[in-house]
DNA sequence: GAGTGGTCTAGACCACGAC
DNA sequence: TCGTGGTCTAGACCACTCA
């Protein structure tokens, strides 16, 4: 009696391959038919698995040919995404720290509850945190919830990992996130909180964050030293007939 | 004897109907059931379709419930990817200009030919534009290209869109690309082509551009003043469990 | 329990690449 | 021509939501 299901076995079997070595970078993936018989499963199920494996930067498919081995994960782990700075700390080299430098609630008459709670009816709560990477504060991260999804938690929470409370102990499930890359001016608050160093301007990432059912419950602005941040992408070219798929952006 | 996929006809049909506003955000659309017998297909058929829905920030998926209407297009177009100027200038209402800077081929001990062509066997060539936005010349694209894959154009192409040619008139198929965001002091270069207007600081997106076979055929550095620059992104929590998908990234 | 999307199967034909 | 991945079908069972 299984829990898991086939194609993320089967995925996470091909992943541990890739990443042993057992094929080379530029080299073929055996072909679906192969994979099929090894795994004991139909053609549909592995191309689900491979599905994964492509959108995740490990395999090119080719038409005809095969899915090839790339390599997007070579430089420094990658892609745009959703992620906390916890998941991200862990893969750094680095020793970093969290600041809680506040947690409270809002005000009714804050813009925030425009945003969050149209209707004011749910409290709107708040925490800043100040990030610490090799001793200098560089990250002061602005995190707004709506309290009727997320209620407010203890300092130790925040402190840990905000995500880690949402998806682990509340049960929720993170299902997508608009988000803007901005460059502002340092403000008084960037100047009291972190090391600006010198620095006029600083990179903003404004994050709208929205629930498996399409509720809006986060607003988030992380506001960095231009000179620590740094994003790492990976892109497909998907269709862009009607929508396209758009980059830098300007006003 | 139909040439278009039955799957993308599905999704223009849906796109068209959704942007149409026949149903309303937030409202279901129909079943996959409901869907498989309105356009004759199989619910597999219907999935694909739903699958780019999804991926393109029409619908979020509720298992249990069904596939409701979001407007990840709402604010401004979205989403990081791999997008030409002229595509990007397109859904612009600002008069937007490119003016061809240079373009030559490299000397052999340039360091690029490192990335490009590592034997320096092939020839490599740049091409620089800036794009002057209302009136103001905000971004310096610094474009380098291996001469095996793309021959060095005309500036008219230049001035057009690379990619048009590269797409249409080579027939390659651009795959993917891996992208790195960064802040930058400005350059005598920058001083020199732009209007840098007093900023001490670009934002620079560098990329590294494969075709559908894994072969690298570009690297770009695009430099943009900061006030003028703006990314808007579309992003789903995927599995995070074995490569955490990253997001601002630091050294 | 009825209806939804999620997984999986076995099979078919097509479009493409390489020989 | 052969093997590859791409599309499509018809059907099955499971997991989930909601009344």
């Amino acid at each position: 009696m299984e829990m898991t299901k086939k194609y993320l076995k089967i995925y996470d079997d091909l992943v541990k391959k890739i990443q042993a070595g057992v094929w080379q970078v530029s080299a073929m993936l055996p072909s679906e038919n192969e994979l099929s018989s090894h795994y004991n499963s139909s053609r549909e199920t592995i191309r689900n698995a491979l599905d994964l494996l492509s959108q995740n930067g490990f395999i090119q498919k080719v038409h005809g040919k095969g899915s090839i081995i790339i390599d997007a994960h070579k430089l420094s782990l990658p892609v745009s995404g959703i992620v906390s700075f916890k998941e991200l700390a862990e893969n750094l080299q680095l020793s970093t720290q969290t600041i809680v430098a506040s947690l409270n609630y809002l005000e009714k008459d804050h813009d925030i509850y425009k945003i969050l709670s149209p209707a004011a009816k749910d409290r709107v709560w708040q925490v800043e945190r100040v990030r610490e990477i090799a001793n200098e504060k560089v990250i002061l991260d602005k995190d707004f919830f709506n309290d009727k999804h997320i209620p407010k938690p203890s300092v130790d929470v925040c402190q840990d990992s905000i995500y880690d409370y949402i998806e682990g102990e509340l049960g929720l499930t993170i299902a997508f996130a608009q988000k803007e890359i901005v460059v502002e001016e340092v403000t008084e608050e960037d100047q009291m909180r972190l090391d600006v160093d010198g620095f006029t301007n600083m990179v903003v990432i404004k994050s709208h964050v929205y629930l498996e059912d399409t509720s809006l419950f986060q607003y988030t602005e992380s506001r960095h030293r231009p000179d620590k941040f740094r994003l790492v992408d990976f892109a497909r070219r998907l269709d862009t007939r009607h929508h396209p798929v758009h980059e830098p952006f300007l006003t």
